[in-house]
DNA sequence: GCTAATGATTCGCA
DNA sequence: TGCGAATCATTAGC
């Protein structure tokens, strides 16, 4: 049955939605079962749908008339209900499918980077986190804490703002939400409004209110990125690394001339002794990147390979200085063997790499000295240290005596191709499978 | 201000 | 993806 043959049936008396008609009239039976009766309410319905179709064309008064009228009708309630009845089952039905829309994805993203960059969300550091965590693990430059209170500053200004800027949103659009319901409730007296369509109506409010917010939101985004970007450029600014840091990073890779290539568990550990600095963590832009040293070594390799000569008199320097820690730690490796237990060799070297166990530094000296540290209980890297000690004191003294023609750290490293030794072939590389802590101990066996 | 040193970046390659 | 090489940009010493 279509709606107008409805219509035409409800009014014709069929009682519809639970309506029945007012006005002390009798409805009659369906489909004009009493044929006069019928036809004169054909003829006043007819005439009603005449007055609502022509009631625009009219002035003002006349149609509020017209509309008084038509209100106070004794056929009002039940052209009301169909009315109502006929918008239930045909436009809503068909909108309310369509407006289950999935979240948008946009909108989800640019909530997901404002929470991260902590303008969103609760109070928490947010985006200076990383900041904040760079500034503790560099032990709080006073330049660096200037520039993270800086930023803070900004970004917490940012976060003001976004906030009372949404607040100001959610406030007008709850405001204005309310006063569309009302509206629509008053008029829901005089035509069909149904719940459902309010409802309805409250989505479309809000929709637009959040398009509304997803400007916002986006203009935040972009003033956080803006600020992060000159943040860091600031933090690019180059700056020397300390001499503790340069000192260790010299003696890994002297240490390791044959193939100063560290792992990344190396470079995690020279990172952590270099005590790395916010500029050089955030620039990476993570508080536990070791970009750093990759960086360090890569020039380092570079610089050394251009110019060997140079860089002799720094790898005696460190040479020497190894050897003395190794002497060190073999002095103490050996009391300990010998004091307290035969079988506890690991002597370790007391903060530092364990350097002279690496062994490519001197690869070429290893079987220069026969003889072996007589303590058999000594482990085998107690045995390198002391091997290595006495090997590189010849040595630096041979090297003051002819610089140049029998220098202590021969590029023996480089290939004849100008390339670093095959990695296989130092004990000093340092197996991926070792942890953190094997830059001390990479070639104890 | 000049220059060397040096950390960072970029690009091409394997 | 990591490397070498070139280059940029900044710092430090003079």
């Amino acid at each position: 049955m279509d709606d107008q043959a409805r219509i035409m049936q409800s009014i014709g008396g069929v009682s519809l939605a639970g309506h029945s008609v007012q006005g002390g009239m009798a409805l009659p039976p369906p489909h004009g079962h009493d044929g006069t009766d019928g036809d004169g309410r054909k003829q006043d319905i007819g005439d009603i749908l005449h007055q609502i179709m022509t009631i625009t064309d009219q002035s003002l008064d006349e149609a509020q008339a017209k509309k008084h009228g038509l209100n106070c009708h004794r056929m009002k309630p039940a052209l009301f209900s169909v009315l109502c009845e006929i918008k239930e089952k045909t436009g809503l039905s068909i909108r309310g499918a369509q407006e289950e829309d999935p979240p948008d994805p946009q909108l989800m993203r640019l909530d997901n980077m404002l929470l991260a960059e902590g303008v969103a969300g609760p109070e928490k550091g947010g985006g200076s986190a990383a900041a904040a965590a760079a500034a503790a693990a560099s032990g709080g430059a006073a330049d660096n804490s200037i520039e993270h209170s800086d930023y803070r500053a900004k970004l917490t200004q940012i976060r003001q703002i976004y906030h009372t800027e949404l607040e100001k949103y959610e406030q007008a659009c709850n405001e204005f939400t309310t006063h569309v319901m009302n509206l629509l409730r008053e008029q829901s007296r005089t035509r069909p409004i149904s719940p459902k369509e309010i409802e309805r109506m409250v989505g479309i409010i809000h929709r637009k209110f959040s398009s509304i917010q997803m400007q916002l939101k986006q203009s935040t985004c972009e003033a956080v990125m803006i600020l992060r970007s000159r943040f860091l450029d600031a933090r690019r600014k180059r700056r020397n690394f300390s001499k503790q840091a340069t000192e260790i990073l010299n003696e890994y890779f002297y240490s390791h001339l044959s193939n100063p290539y560290p792992s990344e568990e190396a470079k995690e550990e020279l990172a952590k002794k270099c005590s790395i600095t916010v500029s050089q963590c955030l620039s990476k832009g993570s508080p536990l990147c070791f970009s750093f040293v990759s960086n360090w070594f890569g020039n380092k390799r570079i610089r050394y390979k251009k110019n060997i000569g140079k860089f002799q008199e720094e790898a005696n320097l460190y040479a020497a200085k190894t050897a003395v820690n190794a002497a060190h730690a073999a002095a103490a490796a050996v009391q300990n063997s010998q004091a307290n237990s035969p079988t506890t060799p690991n002597s370790g070297s007391s903060g530092s790499f364990n350097l002279p166990n690496s062994g490519d530094m001197f690869l070429s000296m290893q079987s220069l000295n026969g003889d072996s540290y007589q303590g058999a209980q000594v482990g085998a890297n107690v045995q390198s240290q002391v091997d290595t000690l006495r090997h590189v004191i010849s040595q630096t003294a041979g090297y003051n005596d002819a610089l140049g023609g029998n220098a202590m750290y021969s590029p023996h490293g480089l290939n004849a191709n100008g390339g670093w030794q095959d990695a296989t072939t130092p004990s000093s590389v340092i197996s991926p499978t070792e942890g953190p802590g094997s830059v001390q101990s990479d070639t104890s066996n």
